[in-house]
DNA sequence: ACTCATTAATTTTCATGCAAAAAATTTTGG
DNA sequence: CCAAAATTTTTTGCATGAAAATTAATGAGT
């Protein structure tokens, strides 16, 4: 019997308080996604309607909303008897997202070169005077989101949202491996010097190197990822 | 008043005969996005849940599913008032999606050179000498076909069923547009001579000359496409 | 004790009810 | 005759009920 997800001690955030515009299967599905990318809920679990709606306090309804976004998202299948079940990431699937990641993020970065207006960049210069002032005072933990910050500026430049849109969708998909990883001090530092050369290619509007960094950058992402798969799979 | 959309004449084509273990919803969701990707729900227009689920004689809720996996694939769009939207693809959206489609599609070709075992590539030369055949005998009307299943095909060898789910998700968004393009004969024979280039650096395993290729066939398509957009903009 | 069949209990799936909000229509006042 | 207000209608969003399907449990027969 497969086993079903316990969601007692489930983090409902700002469900509780719903005055805003969202509606509340928008909620469920927030809750639910940002549970199962931490891997509060772990791969394989049977998503039970009723029980999550009665977790939540609310009806089965907004959860079947829920459940159908997830399911495009990538993140629960459908089974064929009937119900949802969260999808794991095994080796492969980490691959191949880094692969996708690696290509669009190397696009973005092509199209950053190439639409950019100058002052621009001064946010993105700041971002790396950010990080690196962590990194300095072995602030390890705001690596994560100056990091997150300095990328979402990046592609931002890209002026195309349809591409923000997929990339930011597997960023979430590997949430968690991506955390981990800024917390080493020499994969940290490199890529702060990665980001620099980036910026340095952009703002010479040399489309292709820009490119070719991204690419190379992420792939050395996707190296200690896997590293630190691995390593967690040996426990 | 935006205008509701009538869908009285929409083809419900399997949901009739609902035998398949396939939900309710599932098949709304399928008829709604055959609807949609070929015009016959123009953009801009309202869904009306109580309309839609009365004319396919069920229940509204199986509807709201498919609104929601719909919205997910980015075909609809909510409002903030309440209730979905069809979205419209303008000539930025077109060139956003071509742009994101030829390096996913040239990744795709990239793999498949360095993954694809030998005899796999028999059935795709079958497909080019369909296609020629085809064209030879002026049954353009084969074309489209037989092209999505080469592609098909060769992104399969990629072996990366993410991947190929995006490639597929963003070719259904321009389904339209695609259809029309290989119905000019001087551009599908282009295309087919582009197609056994392709697979000639494939079968040497050169992924670098292969990925670039795709990323021009594609681009050519693109150009064809906008072509067709802005002449059906003068009317 | 084991297998198979029958029953019971969950759970999904679809239908329907109802209140709140929004839109459309009618009424009223100038 | 027009504009603002009030009323009616429509539509969504959430809840809940009922049927179908699946899974677990029980028990009889070997």
């Amino acid at each position: 019997m497969k086993k079903r997800a316990e969601l007692n001690n489930l983090d409902l955030g700002p469900l509780q308080a719903f005055q805003e515009r969202k509606s509340l299967g928008e909620h469920v599905f927030e809750s639910l996604k940002h549970a199962i990318v931490r891997g509060k809920i772990s791969s394989g679990e049977w998503l039970v309607e009723s029980h999550i709606a009665e977790t939540l306090g609310i009806s089965r309804t907004p959860v079947r909303e829920a459940f159908h976004k997830l399911e495009r998202e990538g993140l629960i299948e459908r089974q064929p008897r009937g119900g949802f079940t969260v999808l794991g990431l095994n080796r492969e699937d980490i691959e191949e997202t880094f692969g996708i990641r690696s290509v669009l993020e190397g696009y973005a970065a092509h199209l950053a070169a190439v639409k950019h207006e100058a002052q621009e960049l001064e946010k993105l210069d700041q971002k790396i005077e950010e990080f690196q002032k962590a990194l300095d005072r072995k602030k390890m933990d705001l690596l994560p989101a100056i990091n997150t910050e300095f990328h979402d500026l990046l592609y931002g430049l890209s002026k195309s949202p349809k591409l923000i849109n997929m990339i930011n969708g597997l960023k979430d998909q590997i949430y968690r491996y991506r955390e981990m990883i800024l917390k080493e001090s020499k994969y940290a530092s490199t890529s702060n010097l990665d980001h620099k050369r980036m910026l340095k290619y952009i703002r010479k509007r040399d489309a292709e190197e820009a490119e070719r960094l991204v690419r190379e950058h992420i792939l050395r992402g996707q190296e200690m990822v896997l590293q630190a798969y691995d390593r967690q799979r040996l426990d």
